[in-house]
RNA sequence: GGAAGGGUGGCCGAGUCGGUCUAAGGCAGUCGCCUGCUAAGCGACUGACCCUCCAAAAGGGGGUCCGUGGGUUCAAAUCCCACCCCUUCCGCCA
């Protein structure tokens, strides 16, 4: 959510804002009336109230028939503020959607575009394996290691769920542990989080005036919902609180299942780990000082960087342009890592700067010094590793040509000192 | 799921036959006095949010906030209803 006080006073930033990401820009101009309806009918009402208590005070004050008809009289204004309220809270409902349907500023930095196409590489790390032989995809190395069963996974689910089987789901507990050994050597505290929230907390986190239908699951008998990322259970955590500015940065790292719904993308990617309704993950989250999140966003992403490159994947690093950037977010990074498989590159990690637009939705705020005002915190949020998805890089970066899979240096003291993941008897 | 009790400021805690509640008192904290120093003692201060005045800052004015949302009333921490959360007991259960 924006700042209503920036979007009066700077209306054109928000406007250009909104034109980059391809939004509505009339939607300022909506806001920016709506805004000044409820701002008068506030200061109307304020009025009224205030003569209330006056009224309200005198009234114990007096006796018999003098209190009698001051009754009479403040029945009246009662009546006008009854009436006032009610147009107030119709203004109001009519205003928040409005507001929370904005997206974020993107961060000066980040390129013009419209769509993917317009995203930039950063840098490039390592060069596309050369296997020396035709690849396989992991679906096909998964299956003739007895790692992965995707046929099951569909018969007792639906399409895009699976089974990790055996070094499947070996392989997948050392990629986490492995990831969560990486962020507490840095500070992070790991955490395993509610994986059921509230919708507010979704909303707050990922942006937009309701719930998004396509993406999240939704259990209406509860009003809970499953989270998306650990980034949403992490954003929440301090909701509604007020921080002591000298703890800042506070680092968590939150340990998962996702869930994404994945509703309209019915073709695309329908094959293997790809696209998935569950998986799970490792994600960093920083609450930071928002002269500082610009700089947490690089540690955040250098993080990303050390834990692929310690397990040999070559990668490239993308900055998303401004028509592609997710709607809390004023800029992102996202790494692609090499998938043989693909013969091409596929996105296994997102690091975003969100500012202050989650922390204003979910109400996290620091205490800058003693004595001092409170301020909105910047918040930043990393993935350490996508289990799904650096299965995929791993299998297939590592496949061998016999169909066995070597195991990651860095991952070998974490699959019980195993060099080589080889068939074993059907399961 | 059933029963009972409870949710008040940073923390503890008083306050319900509605009306200076502008929420007592304590603790903690900040500043000052005292003191060779510390402690004790004494004194003062102490939140969040919204609207508004001011070119702006400082500051002033008004409003909201006693779990949440409704309702009754001229007036609600206080009365009524619903919901949420916590505690204890019972049932079920990893």
């Amino acid at each position: 959510m924006l700042d209503i006080k920036l979007i009066r006073q700077q209306p054109d930033v928000v406007r250009d804002a909104l034109r980059v990401r391809g939004a509505d820009v009339s939607l300022v101009d909506h806001i920016l009336e709506v805004d000044k309806r409820r701002r008068e009918l506030l200061q109307h009402i304020e009025a009224l109230r205030a003569e209330q208590k006056r009224a309200s005070a005198e009234i114990a004050r007096r006796q018999g028939a003098e209190q009698e008809s001051r009754i009479a009289a403040a029945r009246d204004l009662s009546d006008r503020l009854r009436v006032q309220e009610a147009v107030l809270r119709a203004v109001e409902e009519e205003l928040g959607p409005l507001l929370r349907a904005l997206p974020n500023l993107p961060h000066a930095s980040v390129p013009v575009g419209r769509d993917p196409s317009a995203n930039v590489t950063v840098r490039t790390w390592g060069a596309p394996t050369a296997l020396g032989f035709p690849p396989r995809d992991h679906v096909d190395i998964g299956a003739r290691l007895g790692m992965l069963d995707l046929e099951r996974g569909a018969k007792v689910s639906g399409s895009r769920f699976y089974y990790l089987v055996g070094d499947g789901a070996l392989l997948e507990m050392a990629l986490i542990r492995y990831a969560l050994d990486s962020v507490l050597a840095r500070g992070f505290l790991p955490m395993i989080t509610p994986v059921l929230v509230k919708p507010e907390v979704i909303m707050g986190a990922w942006g937009g005036p309701r719930l998004d239908p396509l993406q999240t699951y939704y259990i209406p008998e509860d009003d809970l919902a499953l989270i998306g990322t650990s980034e949403h259970s992490l954003a929440a955590y301090y909701m509604d609180e007020i921080l002591e500015g000298d703890r800042l940065p506070i680092r968590l790292a939150g340990l998962s299942w996702c869930f994404r719904r994945e509703a309209g993308s019915y073709g695309r990617e329908i094959r293997g780990l790809y696209r998935v309704h569950q998986f799970d993950k490792v994600e960093m989250f920083s609450y930071c000082h928002p002269d500082r999140s610009g700089e947490e966003h690089e540690f955040l992403l250098s993080i990303e960087e050390a834990i692929l490159q310690s397990l040999g994947i070559p990668y490239r690093v993308v900055v998303l342009c401004t028509g592609d950037l997710g709607l809390a977010s004023a800029k992102t990074y996202d790494i692609e890592a090499w998938m043989p498989g693909r013969g091409e590159y596929g996105e296994v990690t997102s690091c975003s700067n969100t500012t202050d637009f989650q922390a204003r939705r979910l109400r996290v705020r620091f205490r800058a010094g003693r004595g001092g005002g409170t301020e909105l915190v910047h918040t930043l949020n990393g993935t350490a590793i996508a289990t799904s998805r650096a299965l995929i890089a791993v299998l297939e970066n590592y496949q061998q040509q016999d169909g066995s899979v070597r195991i990651p240096e860095v991952l070998v003291p974490y699959m019980g000192g195993r060099e080589v993941l080889r068939a074993r008897s059907e399961v």
